[in-house]
DNA sequence: ATCCGACTTAAAGTCAACTTGAAGTCAAGT
DNA sequence: ACTTGACTTCAAGTTGACTTTAAGTCGGAT
């Protein structure tokens, strides 16, 4: 298959899948006259890609899917390992939505903004700053 | 004030503090020499930067906040609309994190990553792909 | 007079994950 | 032979919120 046949079965465009390749998610594929071409078997490779990004994985933690572990190590334990560490971020990021859903719900009463700063400086314990 | 002193009693940094000018965020101080000049109430305005920021408004969000509104709206109201469309974005946001966070959940039992990606491959129905 | 630290500007760099653009190549169809 | 469309590479652009760097200026203390 070419690129532009693997992107569309894939529903990721031939730059990106350039990209990866580049950055070391794709292997090099055979060339012909070339151009890159593929067997069928990159979908499947595209499909973890995809998997992977829906997890929220960032493209450095998906290379450590394929790269990351000693030969031999079984998927199940590849996922799982990143799995726990995902979800440990992703909970911490629950927590910090909750905080700041309860920042956003404060009513305010000032009469204009400059009274807004004085009591948010008045109230400021110096902790709730921490962005998502 | 200059923008030392500054910077270390609102805990930005000054070169933080000459972008918000350069952006629109912050009023052009008086100069003395060329360099800036601020009184005290600038401090207030950088309390209402941070917690802009702390509850997870972009730049051009708390340039709304400022800017956005007939002049004479109370800050209520100004807060109010800014709050009420971050709150959704943010429960949007739980819910992608709630759908990643059951994704990370499922076991695997491939013995290889080419057997995931088969996997996925069938079972993908071309819906799950969001990333956060 | 000279030195230091704090300040000034404009421009460039950072991060991620790509996309876009420019300029060129290839194979197939007319 | 020529055109077209899909491909190639490499470099640069995109986004947001800053930071960093370079080169220069200022005021106060020695």
């Amino acid at each position: 298959m070419t690129i532009g046949q693997v992107a569309k079965e894939s529903g990721f465009t031939a730059s990106a899948i350039r990209y990866y390749e580049q950055v070391g998610l794709l292997p090099r594929p055979a060339r012909a006259g070339g151009r890159r071409h593929y067997d069928r078997s990159i979908l499947e490779r595209l499909a973890i890609l995809e998997r992977a990004k829906s997890c929220g994985f960032s493209l450095a933690e998906t290379r450590q899917l394929f790269h990351g572990f000693r030969e031999g190590t079984p998927p199940s334990e590849r996922w799982q390992t990143l799995a726990r560490r995902k979800i440990a971020e992703l909970e911490e990021l629950e927590r910090k939505i909750a905080a700041t859903k309860e920042l956003l719900q404060r009513p305010c009463a000032c009469k204009d903004l400059a009274e807004c700063g004085r009591r948010i400086r008045s109230r400021s314990r110096r902790a709730a700053a921490a962005p998502l």
